[in-house]
DNA sequence: TCTGGGGTCCTAGGACCC
DNA sequence: TCTGGGGTCCTAGGACCC
């Protein structure tokens, strides 16, 4: 760490609604708005355009009120696949310049350019970027520049749209230091109001506290945020992180809060559809799954269930999910249902895993080691081998390989 | 301003093992 | 014999971000 680096964060304007206008030039310079169902009485705002915003729609503003402050937004439902697309080109120019990319999300990502930074200065990078983005996909966006990650997302946050800022460590003191602490990045409400207690108002106040006072109020992410106050991050900018999906899921808000147990396990079934559907196509698996209820008072309460063998069979998931509602609900109304399949990895790993894991899991038991054995004795050597081979074949359809691969054995030891 | 749906990371307690 | 400390995994819940 004795090298500065120069990082970019390219931060899409109104991403969305920048999208819909680029397909559709006459909804430039209008008020338009992506809502997740205008039908639906719990439809939200999830972005709107410039416009719109100037009239004072926001994200998670409810469409009705939208509506009411607004008269003629345009309203127009969320095409993923379209912002899928943009998003690509978008990153596809990103990478021209270097493979050192690190998508964020849909629409934001950071960029290494201490390489090739050597042979040209970074705001000419920066602002060649973002007309490249902008002439080549009509696209607008932000960029921070900056030495590390924090300060380059807090900087591509001060000019928007169409901004560049440079944002140096020896600017902290002037521009980061008076402003109220719930603006900064990993602030949020409750923390700013735990700060609050401690006397703690601006980014300034955070970054002079004494970290054993900021350790015992938030620990581990309280040392970390006065660490960024000071402008001090070390994160680096890892391509790989989109690769590495954690969990896969999927929830939904019912149209009335439901006591219904029926309606409840219809939408459990298409909700666990969506989830197996996105694993597929992912071609991921995961080993715990479990289940969100939120009640009318915004309550949330889960259950988890982490099992042996991996799961993504749309069944499978289905089922265990049904379990884990009955020994969780209490019966009182329910607003929101969620699925979640975590500790996901590639299916393809999972098969491999799964021989060595169960092999080594069973070995220890004696009965199973013996077993093990008497197979390897009666059958050959390979006999086990083939014993995992028959496994992988049922496995897709059964929640507990391990047991059913055992019931298995003790069928060929039954033979004799 | 009364709030959708996709995620990530962190914490704290309990179980279990050495 | 009634008792330590460390590590890891699991579960439930919270905070935050876009």
């Amino acid at each position: 760490m004795t090298k500065g680096r120069i990082i970019l964060h390219v931060d899409m304007n109104s991403f969305y609604a920048s999208v819909e206008q680029s397909h559709r030039p006459e909804l430039k310079g209008k008020a338009i708005a992506i809502a997740g169902n205008p039908k639906e009485r719990r439809g939200i705002i999830v972005t709107s355009s410039y416009e719109a915003r100037a009239k004072g729609i926001y994200t998670t503003m409810n469409v009705g009120e939208a509506m009411r402050k607004c008269p003629e937004l345009i309203l127009l439902p969320p095409d993923f696949p379209k912002y899928r697309n943009a998003s690509k080109a978008m990153f596809t120019i990103l990478r021209s310049y270097t493979s050192l990319v690190e998508p964020v999300s849909i629409d934001e990502g950071y960029i290494d350019i201490t390489e090739i930074s050597s042979e040209r200065h970074p705001l000419e990078i920066a602002q060649e970027i973002q007309m490249r983005i902008y002439n080549e996909l009509d696209l607008p966006c932000s960029i921070g520049v900056a030495p590390n990650k924090f300060l380059a997302k807090t900087a591509s946050d001060m000019k928007k749209p169409m901004g560049i800022t440079i944002l140096r460590k020896r600017d902290v003191p002037s521009k980061l230091w008076p402003l109220p602490v719930i603006e900064m990045h990993g602030v949020g409400e409750s923390t700013a109001k735990k700060l609050e207690s401690l006397k703690i108002y601006t980014i300034g106040d955070l970054a002079h506290v004494e970290e054993y006072m900021i350790r015992q109020a938030l620990g581990k992410n309280g040392v970390r945020l006065r660490a960024r106050a000071n402008g001090e991050d070390g994160r680096k900018v890892d391509p790989n992180s989109i690769y590495e999906t954690k969990s896969v899921g999927n929830s939904t808000t019912l149209p009335i809060d439901e006591t219904d147990i029926q309606a409840l396990e219809k939408t459990f079934e298409i909700i666990c559809g969506k989830v197996a559907e996105r694993l597929d196509a992912k071609k991921l698996c995961g080993s715990t799954l479990s289940i969100q209820i939120r009640d009318a008072d915004w309550h949330n309460h889960s259950k988890s269930k982490t099992f042996q063998n991996p799961i993504y069979n749309k069944n499978v998931i289905y089922e265990e999910a049904i379990k884990l509602f009955h020994q969780l609900w209490d019966g009182t109304p329910i607003r929101l249902l969620g699925v979640t399949v975590s500790n996901v990895f590639d299916r393809k790993q999972s098969v491999e895993q799964l021989s060595i894991f169960n092999f080594e899991q069973y070995a220890k038991q004696e009965p199973i080691y013996e077993l093990i054995d008497n197979i390897e004795r009666k059958f050959g050597k390979g006999a086990i081998q083939k014993g995992m081979e028959v496994g992988k074949q049922t496995y897709a359809s059964k929640t507990s390989f391990s047991k059913d691969f055992l019931e298995d054995l003790k069928d060929i030891d039954s033979i004799e």
